[in-house]
DNA sequence: AATTTACTATACCAAAGGTATAGTAAATTA
DNA sequence: TAATTTACTATACCTTTGGTATAGTAAATT
């Protein structure tokens, strides 16, 4: 098991890689365990097929993409007791997290697969309506802290709000990728947090929608 | 020439169908024929090959939602003289254009192409980043325009503003599509709309940006 | 009548997914 | 320390099908 130790992982790795690239159909095994450096052997002795592969490499994207919201939320939440500075602090540090990616060009696997879905089956799917609802989840959570105190300027459903960060982040990212230029995605975080600023912060007055 | 009136616009409706729902590369010409109800050589009398569709594809797509966008603004501005009011009128059409597509899912084929990107050349890669900044400066006109007698509440970039509305649309179609609901598109246009509201409407107060 | 348009019908090849089998070095367990 | 399991490599093979090419043809146009 001790040779084995980072196969698994590097098979994965390469796998996603090519996957966020030129999508899932066209990444074939044979460039990924050439990639990888394995046979063809060696990759299904760690997974049944390409099915297998987009559904591990689903379930450790959602979480590995979970773990690293909260860990943001917690840095911020360390820094600030009111709900929404660390709301907007958290976005603040997202976007310069988008910035400081290694990746040559960011990229969402949910999103990848999203356009190629059909080829995909029911568990795959779920998977990713679940990790979305995640998403919405996450965001909402904090919204409701937030609005738990203060009334925003105009109406607003809190899952919409959420799923807007959702939006602004899986839109952003295409747009990076077209244009070639992260900062376009940073800078869409940052229009989402003055979304947020003018909705909660400093009410000076409270309108009503229409 | 009779005969082929529409065969050609025939194959593209059917391809673009395909294609958006399970990407570009798993989409088989086998597959685009058989429902066109053509034969292969028929197909390759109209395109010289898959990467042809692709790029006639994606030409016609941008012209159409390039036509599509200018319409709605047409509309709105008919309705009303103010710049904020018709961008506001454009958004609400938007969000209802978005509710009453007859397709099962709503799907934009520059953003198919985006997570495939490596599969197509560099002539394809130009298009898509030259359909992306028209969005950008068509959306940044008008927002100019506003800007023009209007001072926002927080300091903000047009263009980022304007990539803004592209970035929720195109999340909003991924989140659409996951969730199998389209009014999340069209929530998430009318969230854009808020903002524009929060950014524009009624100055109570400049506020400086920090 | 000649040519072009808009196809149909066949045939073919390389690539890829998937399966099967034999072998082996290292680690674990008994 | 012997037996077994883990984690692979190395070959080979089958089948599907995507993509392309070519030959032929009916209808429309010139």
């Amino acid at each position: 098991m001790k040779r084995a130790d980072s196969t698994k992982k590097r098979i994965m790795d390469v796998a996603e890689s090519i996957i966020l690239q030129k999508g899932f159909a066209s990444t074939s095994i044979e460039e990924i365990i050439q990639q990888a450096h394995i046979t063809k052997g060696g990759f299904f002795y760690h997974f049944d097929g390409k099915s297998e592969l987009a559904y591990g490499l689903l379930n450790r994207y959602l979480s590995a993409d979970d773990e690293f919201f909260n860990d943001l939320f917690s840095r911020a939440r360390e820094l600030t007791e009111d709900p929404l500075q660390q709301m907007l602090l958290f976005l603040k540090l997202l976007a310069e997290a988008m910035l400081a990616l290694e990746d040559t060009h960011p990229g969402c696997l949910v999103a990848a697969f999203t356009y190629e879905s059909q080829q995909f089956d029911h568990s795959i799917i779920e998977t990713m309506k679940k990790g979305t609802l995640a998403w919405r989840a996450l965001f909402s959570e904090q919204l409701s802290v937030i609005m738990a105190s203060r009334k925003p300027r105009l109406a607003i459903e809190i899952d919409e709000l959420a799923d807007m960060l959702s939006a602004v982040l899986e839109g952003g990212i295409i747009l990076s990728r077209i244009l070639t230029d992260r900062h376009v995605l940073a800078s869409q975080i940052l229009q989402y947090r003055n979304y947020l600023r003018l909705l909660f912060e400093n009410s000076i007055e409270v309108r009503t929608d229409d």
